[in-house]
RNA sequence: GCGGAAGUGGUGAAAUUGGUAGACACGCUGGAUUUAGGUUCCAGUGCGUUAGCGUGCGGGUUCAAGUCCCGCCUUCCGCACCA
């Protein structure tokens, strides 16, 4: 009798729990004060098209993350929603003449069907899309406040400007010097713009980093450096024969009396004075300030500089210096200007030999070794000489000494910078959150767009041509009224990260109509327990957002410092890249999915075609890219393996945080365990019911077994709720498996021990692969889903071992191995060590020196 | 240049506190099932003929080092005239 197999159908079941799951709104999270919560989030989508692996991976990290937690007895809420606005929209409405509003909705539309298809346990009801009214509104609103609390200002500042295209082009728009678009030389224009002093909090944003202790050292490093906090002195030098003033800012006061010249930057106003009358500082002047394009290029450039003829008096011993405009001194750093100490600055050094400037050395090595100030400049910390009054003194001291002395003159004030700059949030595009201000026409009083007349929203159906934004000729937009005055709006929009920063506050109450958010809610909510996302939001996002939390807790909404307690930045997802050459010699890239591999009898390939016959070169694995062909669909996958088999090879095949390699053979290895697992439930069912387990009736094999189920579990929990490293808790799970396949049931009672077994498993794997458990949890005969279920605890008794393995070594390396009863005598074990026939081998007719014993682990016996 | 991370079989990786290096998986080899291929199942698989050798290289500490210390090399990532 053939007994009727039912096969394992992904295909069928995953749709079925999904609308299980949406009909019942399991993952709807509602507020419970009396329950622990967990904020579990993943960096909100932009609605760019089509979902790529890279959001599979973060939503999955995520999801088993929030699934654990849930099993775990957490009130969680997981949510997710739509980073709508910004640029890729309006290209795309460009090209295709389509408004960037239908171009993003229809987007989020098409990868919310995408994401549904991958079962994460979402509260739906919660979504957002930031480009909406109802949340652009609270922002907006938000704005005006920070305007009144002198948060907020206006400044000129210089942008990439392409004289073509009559737009503002964001650095990376930049490529060469050179706009993205139409190829025309970039210009430097100087518009006004909005800023947000985010400068005003960079200390605490660089103390609380300290306190991020469950996020990435090295994000936390990358946040420091842009924060760039550094000490020193602006101190204020006379220029010889004028009036003129100039102030310079060190962080090496220490070396002041070693000062032979000073650099401004090509902007600076003295540079500009200089310039009158003299043709070639200006052109060497205007020669600067058109390079300054990219940063890249700032920092290959050569040092260059021209005297100004200008001369400054030292304040100190009245020596006169001269002033150089050069092109590494940029004017929006410090004050614009530097003093230059050639003999302890690599730059200024090499500055000084290249026009032949003075080195004089005011610093000596502590320890007194020698230095040869004619080959480099002495960088280091050292004790002051040649400085007269200060010399002796070590680098604190002098440091102190001189700028006492120098403020007690009037020329020099203590001053503390900061890389960070403020954060411009003008963005002179169309598809963003319009910038509620305006100007009386009649007063020219800038105001905020008052709070009754807000969302100031953004019209639809605009004609978008790329070259201005159509706010700005849209005198229906921008023509208002402000105190029965005719005013103006403003018509640029905010950068794009405005509504990323505040986003995970507003997933706390999303349809609030009254304000931002709830703060009864949010207290309750925040922080997020765990944010993941990709590295490449180390430090904007991360850091906009820690200063966005900050301000909302001064305006009293949270009562938090810090909106992420934990974080996880995953890996990029790579796939093998082949490529095959045309007759012309140009690369033609194919899909990995059509390439057919030859081996050696190591593994190695050693030949791979495509499906045409073409002998392919393989570039490696790379980054996955449309340019590279090599991008995975993971619409494909879904259909092909199912979303449990996608989820289980992307958490299987490396740890979260490093790069994974995209294998099908691997993603065939995840679909071969479900079907595995899958078949043993059912056989393990088809094979009788349930019974009480008794464990200490079962045989020393089964009893090996549950220590082994119940240690997988200790270990699995550990793995995934601290640990974080998911792969190696699925490998566990695999190790137990492939030992319960050995052990044969030949009672009721071994039954039970399997479906004690399986239960585990099946709960330990749900927060990978949540279908095939929700399905595995009914077919073992549980009368509840298993979203309802608990996450099981180990028992102790079981955790106990039966026996325990030693390892004896005879000088370190493994002689035998010998199994003793736990908790043996130390003396006892050393003897079956010493006596174990293995090991006499190596120490007999030799002296026993030593013997070490590690307990449960081994003992080490040194011979001479 | 500065800062961070990493370097382990044919491949992805594991080894959590200094204590059996290579768990788990892929690939490969052989076998069973099959008309055949695929699937599935079983066995083997770091290198070496053995002694033995093996965690980028060279030293060191230790009974014991992938892990700790010193000195190099390589790769990846971030920042980069920050005064």
């Amino acid at each position: 009798m053939s007994e009727e197999k039912i096969p394992y159908n992904p295909q069928e079941i995953e749709p079925e729990v999904q609308k299980y799951w949406e009909d019942h709104q399991t993952f709807h999270a509602v507020m419970d004060s009396k329950k622990e919560k967990y904020y579990c989030l993943v960096m909100l989508p932009y609605p760019s098209g089509k979902l790529h692996m890279g959001h599979v991976r973060n939503y999955t990290i995520g999801d088993v993350i929030a699934r654990f937690q849930r099993l775990n007895g957490k009130n969680v809420m997981s949510p997710i929603g739509w980073d709508a606005f910004g640029m890729p929209a309006e290209n795309a409405a460009i090209k295709n003449g389509r408004q960037p509003g239908d171009w993003t909705y229809g987007n989020i539309a098409y990868m919310k069907k995408q994401i549904k298809a991958l079962g994460f346990a979402y509260d739906w009801q919660r979504e957002v899309a930031t480009c909406r009214p109802e949340y652009y509104k609270w922002e907006q609103k938000f704005f005006g406040e920070l305007y009144r609390r002198g948060l907020v200002y206006k400044k000129v500042s210089t942008v990439n400007w392409c004289p073509v295209d009559h737009t503002v082009l964001a650095n990376e728009q930049v490529e060469d010097g050179c706009c993205w678009r139409c190829g025309a030389r970039v210009e430097q224009r100087e518009l006004p713009q909005w800023y947000l002093k985010i400068t005003a909090y960079a200390d605490e944003l660089l103390k609380d980093i300290d306190q991020l202790s469950g996020w990435p050292e090295r994000v936390r490093t990358m946040q420091r450096n842009w924060i760039g906090r550094s000490e020193g002195l602006n101190i204020t030098f006379k220029v010889d024969g004028s009036d003129d003033k100039f102030t310079v800012y060190t962080t090496r006061p220490d070396t002041f009396m070693g000062v032979t010249y000073v650099s401004i930057a090509a902007n600076h106003p003295l540079a500009k004075k200089a310039c009158e009358g003299n043709p070639q500082l200006e052109a060497f002047c205007q020669e600067c300030l058109t390079h300054k394009s990219s940063e890249a290029d700032i920092a290959t450039m050569e040092k260059k500089g021209m005297a100004t003829g200008l001369y400054a008096i030292h304040p100190l011993n009245g020596r006169k210096v001269p002033i150089y405009v050069a092109n590494f001194v940029i004017m929006d750093y410090g004050t614009g200007a530097v003093m230059s100490v050639p003999a302890h600055d690599e730059r200024d050094f090499e500055f000084a030999k290249k026009y032949g400037i003075d080195i004089i050395q005011v610093i000596k090595p502590a320890d007194g070794h020698a230095i040869d100030l004619s080959k480099a400049a002495y960088t280091e910390h050292g004790i002051a000489c040649n400085s007269g009054e200060f010399d002796g003194l070590d680098f604190e001291h002098a440091f102190n000494a001189i700028a006492e002395k120098l403020i007690s003159m009037g020329c020099a004030e203590r001053k503390v910078n900061y890389r960070l700059r403020d954060w411009c949030i003008s963005r002179q595009r169309y598809w963003g959150a319009p910038i509620p201000m305006l100007t009386d026409d009649v007063t020219g009083e800038v105001v905020p767009v008052p709070d009754d007349e807000l969302p100031v929203e953004l019209p639809g159906d605009v004609k978008i041509d790329g070259v201005t934004s159509p706010l700005k000729k849209d005198p229906a937009f921008y023509k208002t009224t402000y105190k029965g005055h005719p005013a103006t709006r403003e018509t640029d929009t905010f950068d794009t990260f405005m509504e990323s920063s505040w986003y995970f506050c507003r997933y706390c109450s999303p349809r609030d109509d009254k304000e931002m958010f709830d703060p009864t809610e949010a207290n309750y909510w925040l922080p997020v327990d765990q944010y993941i996302g990709g590295i490449e939001h180390a430090v904007m996002h991360l850091l906009y957002a820690r200063f966005f939390f900050k301000l909302l807790r001064d305006a009293g909404m949270v009562k938090y410092d810090e909106p992420f307690t934990r974080l996880l930045c995953q890996g990029m997802v790579l796939a093998d890249a082949y490529y095959y050459l045309d007759k012309d010699g140009v690369k033609c890239w194919v899909s990995p999915l059509k390439v057919i591999a030859t081996r050696d009898d190591k593994g190695n390939i050693v030949k791979a075609v495509d499906d045409e016959g073409h002998e392919l070169h393989h570039e490696g694995m790379i980054k996955m890219s449309k340019s590279k062909a090599n991008g995975i669909d993971p619409d494909d996958m879904i259909r092909i393996y199912g979303a449990d088999t996608v989820r289980l090879f992307l958490m299987f095949a490396s740890p979260a945080e490093l790069t994974l390699e995209w294998r099908q053979s691997g993603v065939e290895g995840s679909l071969r365990f479900l079907r595995r697992l899958w078949a043993q439930i059912h056989e393990l069912v088809s094979e009788g019911s349930r019974a009480a387990l008794d464990p200490s009736k079962l045989s020393d094999q089964g009893r090996r077994l549950r220590h082994d189920l119940h240690a997988t579990l200790e270990k699995v929990t550990d793995d995934i709720g601290r640990r974080q490293t998911f792969n190696t808790a699925i490998a566990a799970i695999m190790e137990l498996m492939n030992e319960a396949q050995k052990f044969r049931p030949a009672s009721d009672n071994d039954r039970a021990l399997m479906y004690e077994l399986y239960d585990t498993v099946v709960l330990m794997l749900d927060p990978v692969v949540p279908h095939i458990c929700f399905k595995l949890w009914s077919v073992l005969g549980h009368e509840g889903t298993i979203d309802d279920a608990s996450w099981p605890k180990p028992d102790k008794e079981a955790l106990k071992p039966l026996d325990v393995m030693l390892v004896v070594q005879v000088n370190g390396r493994v002689r035998a191995k010998v199994t003793v009863a736990p908790g043996l005598a130390e003396d006892k074990i050393r003897e079956i060590a010493l006596q174990n026939a293995d090991v006499r081998k190596f120490t007999d007719g030799k002296a026993v020196k030593k013997v070490i014993y590690v307990k449960g682990r081994l003992v080490n016996i040194v011979v001479a």
